[in-house]
RNA sequence: UGGGCCGUCGCCAAGUGGUAAGGCACCGGGUUUUGAUCCCGGCAUUCGCAGGUUCGAAUCCUGCCGGCCCAGCCA
């Protein structure tokens, strides 16, 4: 079941390794999945998280799962727990977990090795003038002044930083490299900043804060980790990356190799964004199940294999891409169509009544779970003499390849007889509201004489027996592919008003009913629904995950 | 315009000098008590463009064109 991870697809990052393996290089792989807590994991996390586990495991090393806590000011413990419940939920099982925060002493220490090499000092001007010196993207930065103040003075300071002499923003300590690189990141990198804050790992321990690029190579390096790879986004800080490396007595040099971000149509994968989505309340919650995080589609009813099969399918290259949002719905129907038991709910319910069935009886049907699988038992299903079909599914006036109920035709009850309908009721505003019908005997699932063919089968649910719940259905969350393509518009204008549909009084066989929250079906002709934990026994809730192909919606808006 | 990248079918993506894998989508046809699933078939004389090297190029060289990222004391 989890095969898809274990033969490595072909991959520039996995055809590197492989060489580099059989060069001798390597003993081991040991990769990283860091995260910063500042928010949840969403699918651009899982491309990720499938990369670094993957790797490691086709080449028989193992992945850490590190916390890249170097900004007290966003993160938080929430975000941690969060984080460790959605990588292990997607699958993975990292070897050790480690936090940045965690090495906090020993890159002190390795700062000042820098300082005392003459490679790092510290800068008493304030933000806005470094950022005036740094030049820009055509032009050299100019030298600070403190640049070439005397390292002992550097050392004196930086140690009075760690004590807490100084304000937020008095001093930063800077990499000493250069000023007029075409690369705005070497132009001395601020490393060191000083933030009095308390730290959800460390508490007031400290009040200097190492920066991402100063922390995370060296992390790697202490780590044993081989192969750092993160995305495209980082490719410029390689050159400062390996100049850390180069220039610290780190135990071991691990590489960074970039791979582009995961990208999909119709919704956002940025953190700032997701976090403005939630604060703004445009949606319940990071887990609301419109919501691309982890915990939003697992809500939504994605199963970890449909998310991992995805990866899979995308592939991993360096190349910009946009991925449609139908592909991840087409891993999770391949997933579900396996295993998910079926069973038939009617989301907008039409009387129907059969005239020829007896008044107050209940005639037991049985029905295969899985009509592909035997194996996964029968069920039963109560008929009655009045049921409800699909409003959808009756049409007064239709069309000719209208397969399902009309007037004078007969359709299939899936898994029951074949009925015809003989009267249309409608109410004072000539909407139906009832369809009287004849069943013919004969026909019952099962039967010898069964078998005849009708051209269309509707799914349907006993009035009596059946347990009312309410059903969300759920659409793309922007109406637009690229929402934050346009800079100068907010990307919440994009929003789809109708991306939330309740349905308040849908009807379910009574079995489905009593699911337990995550539990997924297929509900006949309809989709793939998963139960959410706002349901009830008295009043189940379920999330639409994804529709079932639809070809007839496909012929009907063509026509 | 400085630096770093990317460009193979509508969307992804193999391929790394020997004559274009695969998936998704799409279009046919078959099976079907889910208009689902499943099955069969079709779908790049061409690899951003133009030159060049070579017996031979998507793969090597040169020059263009197009797109993405970088000027946080964010990651």
């Amino acid at each position: 079941m989890t095969e898809p991870d274990t033969q490595g697809p072909t991959h520039f990052i996995g055809n590197r390794i492989r060489k580099e393996l059989e060069a001798g290089q390597y003993q081991q792989i040991i990769t990283r999945f860091p995260p910063e807590p500042n928010g949840y994991l969403h699918l651009g996390h899982a491309k990720s998280i499938a990369l670094n586990f993957s790797v490691a495991k086709e080449f028989g090393g193992y992945t850490n799962l590190r916390f890249d806590d170097t900004n007290p000011a966003k993160e938080e413990q929430r975000y941690i727990d969060a984080i460790k419940e959605d990588v292990h939920w997607l699958g993975y099982a990292w070897k050790h977990e480690r936090h940045a925060s965690d090495y906090f002493e020993q890159l002190y220490e390795w700062a000042l090795h820098l300082i005392d090499h003459g490679l790092a000092y510290v800068d008493s001007q304030d933000a806005d003038t470094i950022r005036a010196q740094r030049g820009t993207l055509t032009e050299p930065g100019e030298e600070s002044p403190f640049r070439n103040r005397p390292r002992e003075e550097s050392r004196d300071l930086f140690q009075r930083m760690r004590a807490g002499e100084f304000a937020d923003g008095a001093h930063v300590l800077r990499a000493k490299i250069d000023m007029a690189s075409g690369n705005i990141n070497l132009r001395d990198p601020v490393i060191y900043r000083i933030r009095h804050l308390t730290h959800p790992r460390t508490g007031n321990q400290w009040c200097i804060y190492p920066s991402y690029d100063y922390a995370h190579g060296q992390s790697d390096a202490i780590e044993h980790i081989t192969h750092s790879l993160c995305t495209l986004e980082f490719e410029d800080h390689r050159p400062l990356y390996d100049w850390l490396l180069a220039h610290l007595p780190v135990p071991s040099r691990p590489v960074q190799i970039e791979f582009s971000r995961l990208n999909l149509d119709y919704t956002v994968l940025s953190k700032r964004r997701l976090t403005r989505l939630v604060d703004e309340g445009h949606v319940s919650g990071w887990d609301d199940p419109r919501m691309p995080t982890l915990a939003g589609v697992r809500r939504r009813g994605f199963t970890p294999e449909a998310i991992r099969a995805f990866c899979a399918e995308i592939g991993v290259t360096k190349s910009d891409s946009i991925i449609p949002f139908g592909v991840l719905e087409n891993a999770l129907r391949n997933d579900l169509n396996e295993r998910a038991p079926r069973t038939m709910a009617v989301l907008r319910p039409l009387k129907l009544v059969l005239t020829n069935f007896p008044e107050g009886e209940t005639e037991w049907l049985e029905a295969a779970v899985h009509p592909q699988k035997p194996d996964m038992g029968t069920r039963r299903i109560a008929m009655t003499r009045e049921i409800f079909i699909e409003a959808d599914d009756f049409m007064e006036e239709a069309p000719k390849k209208f397969f399902r109920l009309k007037p004078g035709c007969e359709v299939r009850l899936r898994n029951a007889f074949i009925i015809r309908c003989d009267e249309v009721i409608k109410d004072a505003d000539g909407q139906v509201v009832e369809l009287r019908c004849t069943l013919d005997p004969d026909t019952r699932s099962g039967q010898p004489g069964a078998n005849r063919k009708v051209k269309g089968t509707i799914h349907w649910v006993s009035a009596v027996h059946s347990v009312q719940a309410e059903v969300r259905l759920y659409d793309r969350l922007f109406q637009t592919p690229d929402p934050a393509g346009d800079k100068a518009v907010d990307f919440i204008e994009h929003l789809n008003p109708e991306s939330l549909v309740v349905i308040p009084d849908a009807r379910l066989e009574p079995e489905t009913a009593q699911a337990r929250p995550g539990e997924s079906f297929q509900f006949e002709r309809l989709g793939y629904f998963a139960a959410d934990p706002d349901g009830t026994p008295e009043r189940p809730v379920f999330n639409r995950a994804v529709t079932l192909r639809d070809t007839w919606a496909k012929i009907e808006s063509q026509a």
